[in-house]
DNA sequence: CAACACTGAATGATCGTTCATTCATAATTG
DNA sequence: CAATTATGAATGAACGATCATTCAGTGTTG
């Protein structure tokens, strides 16, 4: 008993629709039980659909992997970006820039957990992944440090990449942390610890 | 064509010798290839030794990733411990922290390459290592910069949980990156680079 | 009724694991 | 010290379960 088209404006949004409706399963499924033991069934039985529809959306369980985090890392930056344009100044921007990272992160426990363990469940996806978005991410904090430097509002005896490795190490295991944690709590006022120490540590003398 | 016993003492060291090449063997397949897509049929022809010996020395392939983080740990926290004692001051202990941190990863890269890329490959597995050994050494470095505090050497405003997380999120960081990157450089100078701003921020005013 | 979305059983390839068998060595015997 | 027997580590072919993927057929729509 297939669903008719229930969205009145045209079948291109019945098409995106189901389209999200997998992915969103599949996030849910590959968070609860890790993309390797995750069956494409599971992942269609959470949908309501049959096995194989979800093969007239993906080309593989790969790809839908793949299409979790291009899309979320798209989004994420892209809002990162427009967000920070209306920003002044390095140390406010870092200090958004924390806070966009936990704020999104802590919003979708389940894609927080996708993303920061399934992503790293296999080399050659994190180097595939490394290329793609996450390098243009710790770029922009580099480039916000580097612009703190010049500016002689952060020391300038550290190197600017290092800098945003640390900041950005220390976002992702409060996430990490907050993923793994029996324990339910609001993950972005970790933000604000985070950047108390990091800028204690980066401001100029 | 067994191999003869090579060994002059006795059987027993033969029995761990293999244990052991097995767990090498395993460490640079699952390094190499990821944990799900390694055959135990891998881990033998890398061991010299054929499949079905493997389960002579171990009950499946789940224990032989077990039992790579089990020794890796326990070695780590072993000798961690060790030198700790041997060192006065909160801060420089910190300092010795980060450095066998840094140094130890970085002596053996398939390793740090299972320990921060397979580790995290399920939920599960992190959660049952998370409980383990990991928590053990967020206690260390917490106990250790909480001592800092009350002798007065950090600031008293940053819960020292969370500093724990950070200072560690910051090694692990850097060792990702360099587990991840394709060009070869040392991995223990970049401690100093941490702690510069970590202690930076720490410091007491 | 043509075009299309969808279904879900069937397929086939892929391993983790088992176990009957081999054989080098050790122990026992005469 | 042969000759004989016992041992158990090691083998690797075979098993059986598991899924990703396919596709022939069903239902729906306009």
């Amino acid at each position: 008993m297939p669903k008719p088209v229930r969205n009145g404006s045209s079948g291109r949004a019945a098409v995106t629709d189901k389209r999200e409706a997998i992915l969103r399963a599949a996030i849910k499924v590959f968070a609860g039980r890790g993309y390797f033991n995750s069956k494409v069934s599971d992942i269609a039985g959470e949908a309501g659909i049959a096995d194989g529809t979800v093969y007239l959306y993906f080309k593989s369980k790969d790809e839908i992997l793949h299409s979790i985090f291009d899309r979320a890392m798209a989004e994420f930056i892209a809002e990162g970006k427009k967000e920070l344009a209306a920003v002044e100044g390095p140390m406010a921007k870092l200090t958004r820039i924390a806070e966009l990272h936990l704020v999104k992160l802590g919003a979708d426990r389940d894609l927080a957990i996708v993303c920061q363990v399934e992503l790293r469940g296999s080399t050659k996806f994190m180097q595939e992944f490394s290329a793609a978005g996450f390098g243009e991410y710790l770029d922009i904090i580099r480039q916000t440090i580097e612009d703190g430097q010049i500016a002689g509002d952060f020391r300038s005896d550290i190197k600017p990449i290092v800098a945003a490795k640390i900041l950005y190490g220390s976002l992702d295991e409060m996430v990490t942390n907050w993923v793994l944690s029996k324990k339910s709590y609001p993950l972005a006022p970790m933000a604000g610890e985070v950047l108390k120490i990091f800028c204690g540590g980066m401001l100029a003398g």
